[in-house]
DNA sequence: GACAATATCTCGCTCAGCGAGATTATTGAT
DNA sequence: ATCAATAATCTCGCTGAGCGAGATATTGTC
């Protein structure tokens, strides 16, 4: 990906990094999934289900396939999966009728606490290791990163 | 995921800000992989492909199985694709001829580069604007949290 | 009320990845 | 040298995730 001689420069460590990092997190994912009887794409609903949860954001089936990229068919069996397993209900809107509001379910908060937690807590102690000024410039840093790549993708993709 | 007092912290702030590079990343490989006839796990081998190429590390359909948890049959389907796509090409190894030895083409390494190389230059874009010293802050807590993630990975699964 | 737009679901299909086992090459023991 | 055990890869048949097309029900508009 880069040759050698630019493998010196601290730019280039720093992607190699993220890259792991991100890799790490992926696979943290995986192994989830397959210890709870989960595809890869069911975590990434429940995970934007949860998020919606604790926004006080709808979550419907349109909404949690454009968010995963799915069309309606296999979004429709992403959800009879979490469905079958209890983590989801499906309750029709009293306002729309043809809309579907997606509840998810206590276990499945649960689940994501237990996936999430302990992750979320090393993460927390290694910034606490920081201080302030550290801490504010890693975080500078992770925003622009963050900015860079979603103008990389809208802009490309 | 979290409960709304702790948003606050500067901690929290940096997991989500991890999890939205994440999840930006992977959707770049998705885009990726979608314009060009390729699967997610396709990309994810031609990366791992890639990466030996560059380092010198011999690449074997079993060490590319092993690298994407699929078994060997699966692995074998993978290799298939890129074969017929032209981006690798299988050669007996001479010294042991059970193995299997796959070479990634010009055309793969050009793939790769207009992938990674926009990237890369705006990541590195980003760290040039910070001085050395926050370089090296940065440097050390990206360093800390790979390091804290995969021992959550392996540790817990 | 007729009609286009919207949200979801059903049906049939393709193909990624799995399990089981076949094939070929290597290694080690006798 | 011979032969069993091991290793690396591939083949075959199957399951199931996700897609395209279209059906169904609800809403807003004229």
């Amino acid at each position: 990906m880069a040759n050698d001689v630019h493998e010196q420069d601290a730019g280039m460590r720093v992607v190699h990094l993220l890259r792991a990092i991100t890799v790490e997190l992926d696979r943290i994912g995986e192994g989830f999934a397959a210890r709870h009887a989960l595809h890869p794409t069911d975590v990434r609903a429940l995970i934007c289900l949860l998020d919606a949860a604790r926004t006080g954001a709808p979550a419907t089936p349109g909404i949690l396939g454009a968010h995963l990229g799915l069309n309606s068919a296999g979004t429709t069996a992403v959800i009879d999966r979490l469905e079958r397993l209890g983590h989801v209900r499906r309750e029709r809107d009293t306002q729309d009728r043809r809309r579907v509001l997606l509840k998810v379910d206590e276990s499945a908060v649960a689940l994501g606490w237990s996936f999430f937690g302990p992750l979320i807590h090393e993460i927390v102690a290694v910034m606490g290791r920081f201080d302030a000024a550290d801490q504010a410039t890693v975080e500078r840093f992770l925003g622009d990163v963050n900015e860079a790549v979603a103008r990389q993708r809208t802009g490309r993709g």
